[in-house]
DNA sequence: TTGACATGCAACTAAATGGTTGCATATTAG
DNA sequence: CTAATATGCAACCATTTAGTTGCATGTCAA
């Protein structure tokens, strides 16, 4: 699955993730629609819509002088659906993995995100 | 959903992914063992497998000299079940919007993305 | 036809990102 | 103890990225 690539960067961004929000509640807007109300010009909002077309998250269709635009389900839900199942047959066994990991006499980082800095033991 | 960010920008880079499908395959690794047969630095390493823990994905416990990854499942398992939702239930409609779209007299981008340049059609 | 509207293109900038190198520190094995 | 191993930290660099501005082009309505 080489061109996830695509689909993974072109979902990393906020903006992008909200344009294609807006298109989820309403299909088909032209460029100009998906610009209002957004604090940022036309053209990064294009850039965006180009990520997203390339990426094959977006198609186009050039209605006269508007440019409308359509999400496109399928790559998300592949890439969705494929990444559940990895994680998900062996879920079980990796949480297990992980509470014991985070039960050791270690402490993990991640379980205390915000510990106070440990006091530095004196070197020998 | 705020800090899926964290979570979609840990997963847009593919080095990230594939430090994850090695613990997939095999958890509980430490770095040095992470690093192994990668063209990459140790250091380069230590900062994906920082913004993994940051995004939750990763969790690690000190053990002795060494430091000791997990996988968490649940970020993940998370986004994609939302995401999968979010489009799933409208799935067919944005289908057949995207097979109008495409199928409309305006010859979609996605749908033949590499077309001969259309002739331009003499201005008026 | 003319002007307003919708989009496209190019050059530029600032900041984020992925990576490196060099050195410091902690732990374990002899 | 000492040396080898495992990791941590900081400064630095190159490229990518998200955004801007300015101008060009295409299309519609009056």
């Amino acid at each position: 699955m080489k061109d996830d690539d695509a689909v993974f960067r072109a979902l990393a961004d906020a903006s992008r993730r909200r344009l294609l929000d807006r298109l989820h509640a309403r299909n088909g807007q032209t460029l100009s629609e998906l610009c209002e109300g957004l604090e940022m010009t036309r053209q990064a909002v294009t850039k965006h819509l180009v990520i997203l077309e390339e990426a094959s998250l977006v198609a186009t269709r050039r209605e006269g002088r508007e440019k409308l635009h359509f999400i496109n389900p399928v790559p998300i839900n592949a890439i969705a659906e494929r990444w559940m199942n990895k994680f998900d047959h062996r879920r079980t066994q990796f949480l297990s993995d992980l509470k014991a990991a985070l039960e050791a006499d270690g402490a993990a980082t991640t379980a205390r995100p915000s510990l106070p800095p440990q006091p530095k033991r004196k070197p020998r």
